[in-house]
Order: C-alpha cells, then sequence, then structure tokens
RNA sequence: GGGGGAUUAGCUCAGCUGGUUCAGAGCAUCUGCCUUACAAGCAGAGGGUCGGGGGUUCGAAUCCCUCAUCCCCCA
C-alpha cells in the first residue's frame, strides 16, 4: 500500500465522524456506569462559529472523550440560545433591508419572522461543531425556547414570584429615544466626544451670593432637586441645611453632601437631576429626593419642566444656555471630552431613564452559591476567579429581568384595571387568579394584557444544566437524576457572573445542589495586537477555513497548546501549523512502523530489548503526569506531556533505536512490542486528536465493523520504574557528547568510533552500551582505568569517556574547552563551599539540604580533579 | 470611583507549601545537514540581574512592604 508521506486530513475527518455517529458512540442513556456529563455553554442560535467557540469547544470535547475512554457513561449535551437581544436586533435589521419596520407589526408577526430566521440560520453553528469533531449527543439538542426549556422559565419565574422573590421596581435604563426602547447596557456604545463644560450659578435661599455649579447638561437643569458638594470640601460647609434656587425653573432645592461628589472636578459642587443619571439617581435615593423626569419617550421636553416644552433635547440645550446667558447665571463655558454613549441600534445618543422593571431578590438566594465555591463544594480552575465570585457574590444586587423585546420568554403577569396584575403559569389561570383578586368575577380573558416585555436571556441559561435533563417540569425523571449534578462547565471567565454564579445559584434553589462540580474558566481568543476577535475588526480567521487548512486534529491542538485555563490565547497561524506537524509526525511514525517486514527467524537485538523496557516505563511515567494535569484542569500542560512523549520519547528514540536498517526486516518481539506501544499511544493522543488516531487506529490491526478507538480504554495509571529512566536520561546525554563531538570534527556518521569509558567494567551500568553503539555508530566500547592521550574527551555525570581520534586532536581547542569546564565547576565549588561554611546555613538548613549540598561539594570536587589531570597531560603533549 | 489579577528568554507560558546550578517548556532565532518515516524533518547552539527599590530569612522567582506599568470586571 502506498501511503503518502503527508498526512490528508480531509478525508479521514469525514469518514470517521460518520462512522461514529452511524454506530451511536456520542449517545448516552443512563445506565450502572459512572456518569460523566457537561452541558454546552449554548451558542447563539443564529450565530457562527468562532474561534473562542473552537477553544471552548476542543476542550469540553477532550474532556468528554477522555471521560468516555475511562469508561464512564460520558453525556455532552448540545443546544442553542435563543439570544433574545442579538437575534431581534438580527431579525429587526433584515426587516428593515426588506422595508419592514418593527413597529408596523404586531408581536405575532414579528415572532413569525423571528422563528422563520431561527429556522433558516439556526443550527449551522452545531454542524460546524461537527467538523471540530464534536462529540455531542446530538440527539439531546436542546434550544432555550423550545417547549419544555420554555415552560420550565415560566414555572420558575411564578414560582419565584409566590415566594416573594420577583417584583416589580423603578429603575434607571439605557433609553433609545429614536427608536422608543431600552436598550441593554450591551449595546451602548461609549466614545471620547467633544462637549461643553457649563458653569452655572444658583442663588444662595436667604443670603446674598450664589453657589457655583459644572454641568455638561444644562437642559437638564429643569429636572434638578438638589445641589451637592463632597461632606469635606471645606468651601461648602457652610451651606449645610441652606437651599439654593433652580434658575430658570426658580425652585428651591435643598443643598446636600455626599462622598460621591469629586472635590476636583469643575467648582467641586454638582446639581442633581435623579430622574436623568444614574449617579444623580443613586444620591438621591440616599437623600430622599424627589425626581423629576423632564424628557419625553422621543427626547422632547415635556410639561413637567415648565419650559421648552415639545423642544428637542439638543435644541432644549441651546435655548438653556442662551436663557442662563439672559438672566446672567451662565458664568463661563469651556471645552470638555466626555464620554457619550450611543445607541448600537440607531447611533442615537442613550438617555439615561428611569422605568418600571422586574427584579429578582438575590442576597438569600446566593448565599448557598457564596458558601458552594467558598468551601470547594464547587471548584473554580484557575482558583483566583474565587476571590472575583466571592466579591461578586457579597456583593450582589438585585437582577433586573425584564427586557423590553418580543424575542424571548413572555412574563407572565397579566394587567387588569390599570395597575393590578397577576402571575400565573397562563391566561386561564390568570383569569382565575385576577377574578378572585379583584372580585370581579364577569372578567374575562380579553380583559387581561400580557405584560409586554420578556425575560433577559440569563433568566433561561441560568437554568440550562437542570432543564437540559427537564428537571424543572419534571423533577424525579431518570435522566436528571443520573445526570445532575453535572462535572463539569467549561466557559469563558466574562459571563462568570452572568451565567456561572446565576446557574449555582439555580441549582441550590431548585435542586438543592450544585450543578457541576468544576468550573474551568478559558481565556479569550485574541489576535497578535492582544485585540479580542471580533467580526467588526475582522480580525479573527474563519474557523471552517482552518479546519480545511490545517485539519480539525491541528486545529485542536494549535488551540490548546497556548492556552493556560483563565490566559488569553494570542492566536496566530503558526499555532495550527504546530497541531498540523504534529499529526503529520504521528502519521510518518505509522508510516514507518506499517512498512517493517517481521522476519519470525531473526533474533531481537540487545538494543532493541532494552529500548523497548524503557519506552513502557517512559510511557507510565507520562501518563502519570498525563493524569495528574488533566485533575488540576491543566489541559495544555497534559497536551504538552503527551506531544513530547510521541515526538521525542517514541519518535526520537525508541523508534530510531529498533528501526532496522533499511528495507531489512525486523524481529517479531520488538515489533508487537512496537505495535503495543503505539496502541497505547493513539489511545492517549485521541482525545486530543480524535480523527488521525482513529485513522491509524483502524490500519494499526485488522478491525471490525463497529470497532472504535473512541470507545477503547486508556491505558491505566501505574507505578514505573524510575530508576530505568533516569540511567537512560544519562545515557542520552552520552549520545548527544558523542554526536557533539562527531559533529566538531567532521567525522561522518558512516564511518565508526570507538568509545572508551575509564570506569571499572562491573560497577559500570552496561545495559543500555548496546543503543549507544547503535545510535552512535561505534565499532566497539571497552573500559580503560587510564586517560587516553589524542583522544576527544567529555564527562557525563562523574564518569569520563574519550573518543580516539589519531592525529585529528584539536589541542588548542580542547584545553579552552576544558578550561570553561574548569572555571564553572570552581565557581559552582566555591559558592557551595560557602554555603557549607555558614554555620547558620549547617545548623538551620534541613538535613536532606544539607546532604545535598555536600554531594554537590565533592561531585565537584571530583570533577575537578579530572578536569585538571586532563588539563596537565594536554599541555604535556 | 470600587474590586480582582498580572509583570520570568524575542513570543506564549510553567515554576505547588521558600531549599538540587532553579532559572525551565513550547514556539521563534542562529548554525549544520535533502542521513530513503517525516525539511510539516534531523543534529546542535545562543538567549532571562525572574518589572524597580526595600525588608524577613542561613537561604527569596517564591513571603511582606513600596513604587511603576499593564489587563479584566462592576459602576
Amino acid at each position: 500500500m502506498d501511503i503518502p508521506s503527508k498526512y490528508e486530513p480531509g478525508k479521514a475527518e469525514s469518514k470517521w465522524y460518520n462512522y461514529w455517529m452511524e454506530h451511536g458512540f456520542f449517545k448516552s442513556i443512563p445506565d450502572g456506569r459512572e456518569p460523566y456529563t457537561i452541558v454546552i455553554p449554548p451558542p447563539n442560535v443564529t450565530g457562527v462559529l468562532h474561534m473562542g467557540h473552537m477553544l471552548n469547544n476542543t476542550i469540553q470535547d477532550v474532556l468528554v472523550r477522555r471521560a468516555r475512554m475511562q469508561g464512564k457513561n460520558a453525556c455532552w449535551v448540545p443546544g442553542t440560545d435563543h439570544a433574545s437581544i442579538a437575534t431581534e436586533a438580527k431579525v429587526v435589521a433584515k426587516l428593515k433591508a426588506e422595508g419592514i419596520e418593527k413597529r408596523d407589526l404586531t408581536r405575532e408577526e414579528f415572532l413569525g419572522h423571528a422563528w422563520e430566521w431561527t429556522h433558516k440560520h439556526g443550527g449551522i453553528i452545531l454542524e460546524q461543531l461537527k467538523r471540530l469533531g464534536a462529540s455531542c449527543d446530538w440527539d439531546r439538542t436542546l434550544f432555550t425556547m423550545d417547549e419544555k426549556r420554555y415552560d420550565s422559565v415560566i414555572k420558575v419565574f411564578v414560582d419565584l414570584f409566590n415566594k416573594g422573590l420577583i417584583y416589580r421596581g423603578i429603575r434607571m435604563v439605557n433609553w433609545d429615544p429614536q427608536a422608543m426602547t431600552a436598550v441593554s447596557d450591551e449595546e451602548v456604545n461609549y466614545t471620547d466626544e467633544k462637549s461643553k463644560l457649563y458653569y452655572v450659578r444658583y442663588k444662595i435661599v436667604g443670603e446674598e451670593g450664589y453657589v457655583m455649579v459644572a454641568t455638561t447638561r444644562p437642559e437638564t437643569i429643569l429636572g434638578d432637586t438638589a445641589v451637592c458638594a463632597h461632606p469635606d470640601d471645606e468651601r461648602y460647609k457652610h451651606l449645610k441645611g441652606k437651599k439654593v434656587i433652580v434658575p430658570m425653573a426658580n425652585r428651591e432645592v435643598p443643598f446636600i453632601f455626599d462622598s460621591y461628589v469629586d472635590p476636583e472636578f469643575g467648582t467641586g459642587c454638582l446639581k442633581i437631576t435623579p430622574a436623568h443619571d444614574i449617579n444623580d439617581y443613586e444620591i438621591g435615593l440616599r437623600h430622599k429626593l424627589p425626581s423629576i423626569d423632564v424628557f419625553n419617550e422621543d427626547g422632547t421636553i415635556n410639561e413637567r419642566a415648565g419650559l421648552f416644552v415639545g423642544v428637542d433635547r439638543f435644541k432644549a440645550k441651546e435655548l438653556a444656555e442662551k436663557e442662563l446667558q439672559r438672566t446672567g447665571n451662565l458664568v463661563k463655558v469651556e471645552d470638555y471630552n466626555n464620554k457619550i454613549g450611543r445607541s448600537e441600534r440607531t447611533n442615537a445618543v442613550i438617555e439615561p431613564r428611569l422605568s418600571l422593571q422586574w427584579f429578582m431578590k438575590m442576597k438569600e438566594l446566593s448565599q448557598p452559591a457564596l458558601d458552594a465555591v467558598k468551601n470547594g463544594d464547587v471548584q473554580i480552575h484557575p482558583a483566583k476567579f474565587k476571590n472575583l465570585y466571592r466579591h461578586w457574590m457579597e456583593n450582589v444586587r438585585d437582577w433586573c429581568i425584564s427586557r423590553q423585546l418580543w424575542w424571548g420568554h413572555r412574563i407572565p403577569a397579566w394587567y387588569y384595571d390599570n395597575n393590578e396584575f397577576v402571575v400565573a403559569g397562563n391566561i386561564s389561570e390568570a383569569l382565575e387568579m385576577a377574578r378572585k383578586k379583584s372580585g370581579n368575577h364577569s372578567m374575562n380573558e380579553s380583559d387581561l394584557r400580557q405584560d409586554e416585555d420578556v425575560l433577559d436571556t440569563w433568566f433561561s441559561s441560568w437554568l440550562w444544566p437542570i432543564t437540559s435533563f427537564d428537571g424543572i417540569n419534571d423533577p424525579e425523571n431518570a435522566d436528571i437524576k443520573y445526570y445532575y449534578p453535572t462535572n463539569d462547565l467549561i466557559t469563558a471567565p466574562e459571563i462568570l457572573f452572568f451565567w456561572v454564579a446565576r446557574m449555582i445559584i439555580a441549582g441550590y434553589e431548585f435542586r438543592g445542589e450544585k450543578p457541576f462540580k468544576n468550573v474551568y474558566l478559558t481565556g479569550l481568543v485574541r489576535d497578535q495586537q492582544k485585540r479580542k476577535m471580533s467580526k467588526s475588526l475582522g480580525n479573527s480567521p474563519e474557523p471552517i477555513d482552518l479546519i480545511e487548512k490545517y485539519g480539525a486534529d491541528g486545529v485542536r491542538v494549535g488551540m490548546l497548546l497556548c492556552s493556560p485555563a483563565g490566559n488569553d490565547l494570542l492566536y496566530e497561524d503558526s499555532l495550527p501549523e504546530q497541531g498540523r506537524n504534529f499529526a503529520n509526525k504521528i502519521w510518518n511514525a505509522f508510516r514507518l512502523v506499517n512498512s517493517w517486514k517481521v522476519d519470525d527467524n531473526i533474533e531481537q537485538p540487545d538494543s532493541s530489548k532494552v529500548a523497548v523496557k524503557w519506552m513502557d516505563e517512559v510511557m507510565k511515567k507520562s501518563i502519570n503526569e498525563i493524569d495528574l494535569n488533566f485533575k488540576k484542569f491543566r489541559i495544555s500542560e497534559a497536551l504538552m506531556i503527551t506531544y513530547k512523549l510521541f515526538w521525542d520519547e517514541f519518535s526520537g528514540w525508541y523508534l530510531e533505536i529498533i528501526k532496522p536498517e533499511y528495507q531489512k526486516p525486523i524481529d517479531r518481539i520488538t515489533f508487537d512490542a512496537t505495535i503495543s506501544v503505539f496502541d497505547k499511544l493513539i489511545k492517549v493522543i485521541h482525545p486530543f486528536m480524535p480523527f488521525i488516531t482513529e485513522e491509524i487506529w483502524q490500519l494499526l490491526l485488522d478491525r471490525k465493523d463497529g470497532e472504535s478507538l473512541m470507545v477503547t480504554r486508556l491505558p491505566e495509571v501505574k507505578k514505573y520504574n524510575k530508576d530505568l529512566i533516569t540511567s537512560f536520561e544519562s545515557i542520552k546525554e552520552t549520545i548527544s557528547a558523542v554526536r557533539t563531538v562527531r559533529k566538531s570534527k567532521d567525522i561522518p556518521n558512516k564511518e565508526t568510533l570507538n568509545l572508551l569509558v575509564r570506569s571499572d567494567k562491573d560497577s559500570f551500568n552496561s545495559e543500555f552500551l548496546p543503543v549507544i553503539c547503535k545510535l552512535c555508530n561505534l565499532s566497539e566500547v571497552s573500559f580503560v582505568k587510564e586517560k587516553q592521550e589524542g583522544a576527544a574527551s567529555f564527562m557525563v555525570g562523574t564518569t569520563e569517556y574519550f573518543i580516539p581520534l589519531g592525529g585529528k586532536l584539536d589541542i588548542e581547542g580542547e584545553l579552552a574547552k576544558i578550561q570553561e569546564d574548569l572555571d564553572y565547576n570552581r565557581g559552582f565549588l566555591v559558592n557551595v563551599m560557602k554555603k557549607l561554611a555558614n554555620e547558620r546555613f549547617v545548623q538551620n538548613a534541613p538535613a536532606n539540604v544539607l546532604e545535598l549540598e555536600r554531594k554537590k561539594k565533592s561531585d565537584a570536587e571530583s570533577k575537578i580533579k579530572s578536569l585538571e589531570e586532563r588539563m596537565k597531560e594536554l599541555k604535556s603533549l
């Protein structure tokens, strides 16, 4: 069979993914095995795969595949999020492009378009995940707005309302006066814009003087309800208890003190307009100030202002300036840069506006979630995020859960008689409740008006680990009992609060149990300039293109190699390139092994014998380390160990040792051992690189249909022989040293060499000598007692080696090398001696440290002695 | 403004409760090699006063203080 020297991923990937699907290897149903469960952080239903998803889902797949190969019943539940804001915005934009405005549609018509859009674009991202190799149980695919998930959300809302944990309240929102809707914080873009700072004087009541205020918004003066200074500001202390007169409005308002005010800014004196500024609103709450909203929904001035009624806010600013000037209250105007928030959708300047919203009380609910992380019931990796989490949970604020949108779970509150309302699971229940509450039994459904708003997207995602197994509607079903709590959650730190914390809260509230044991926070994928990858910047590569170029395995490895938990990943093409190169390395190792012909009549060479023994131990050691690193969620590290195990130990050393001469056959024992080692190796690699390993596994031995690497067992962790590995390390060093001699003397590899060991034959471990002979092309190894003339020399540990060179010895060069070595060792010895001469060190250091220092001393001394002797000899030549 | 985190080789990062010459890995760089598994490779090499300053200690990349710079979250 002719196998190409470069691995071609494309074919293998679709072939094996289909094979896995056909045989149902991703499916999971509850059974007697230990479950291993991950719920996917649901991507936006109409989104497309980006680099963040690639990283995130690669990690999940690695964990799931590994768990599966550990004999667990692995279940990775996929799904998508309705993403109310993002999806609604996309649908609005699409309709607009067709000349349809959202406000011209009924809610039902709009939702029709939204569902159409969802069905058309939904799930693309899940298909893309398949290209990556994701081993999700696709039969379980969910959507946050499918029937069961929708019902669960409504049920939870009603439940929390009945428990008194959900209430209506006033809050400041970002108002887009052009779209006449509230927009979320995420939809507001802040930019530095030029504006003006107006210095306005307010008359002090009962005094001659004025107090001067600096403001960027003179048009909101009409809504002022106080003037405020810092409590420690000496300049204003005398105004305690006084009142001032608001210019234009001619109202008296109190002069108050609050530490929010920055005495350095402007005049150190602030006008307070609780209806039109979030900070003023907070100050207003603290000081129980009234708020006067002077704007209409479209940003024009209303009657409450008493002035400029009906005028647009920007025009009103100009008019206010003139009016203040006319009355002499405008003292000066300065140029000023400040951050202006603009609506992502309309680019209109955002107006902070008070509105009636739904809230959830968080303090009580979050206590168990706080405790769970504190006591390690839920573990966050890396642990540095624990502090962040704790701080946030200790200062948790009530959660505003209503959104002025249509796409989402509609708030199950029904209004009647103006301000009365009931909260119920559906309209008939609502009617019954409303009749009872109002005493009006003739009321019917048409008298009820359902709340127009929908719930925050996170209000459905916070239930995700529970609703994934329908645990709200059917709390005792077999799935939820088996799979919940899930094991690991893999997500980005930026949604630690939005999502992770709230899931933990929901877990305890609705199941009395954590939703997952571990939270693994990945970093953000950035470009080389450390910018976030984003569509608008155009700095993100297309994931599917990458998979096509480097292979899914290569991309997976590339993503993982450089992304320790919680650290950002700076993407560049060299990453998947490294992954692809690794795949190619594996491929070529397979080609080599595959090309060998076995001859049952030949003996196993000693070098192969010891190599097999050593490889076995190294493998055990690495598997141990990999296991340990997985336990600590150090996945990059685990991959790096795997990478080096295959590339350095197996390909670089083992295969080179056992490789028969060109076109010569290999002995049976070595061949079988090698196949077995290879088999184990690709098992270890499989979670990281599922495709190439399956391809090779299927070719390595005859496999039956229905067999697959992905459902085999990982090699178990075992104790290993440390000494064997250590002695082989010094063999590597010896081989390296011989190669260096060869290179520096320009001796071709084909020419054999003699190696002389200055040691007693019986006390020297000769086990690995055949390996040195083979890799260094030695004709002979012999033991000598004396130093050798006319030979290159080197030391490994405390043993001296010589390579006779005939007349080729470069005495000057050799001397220089020895001198360098001597200087180093003498310096080293001086340091050790200093330490040992320090009485306090000798008294205080633990015995093992002391012993080590003494060993260092004697080793250095014997080395120096040999070097000095050698030098003397060379000089005498 | 409040909080959290970081600073170790050109880059990305390890370095656990102070103790091996502890300063390490991968990538990149440089030098040699197209040696029939792999140039997507092989054999070698160079490169860091662990952000600055102080302290604790027999001993500090590691603990404490301070300054500087950067990042993130919330407002």
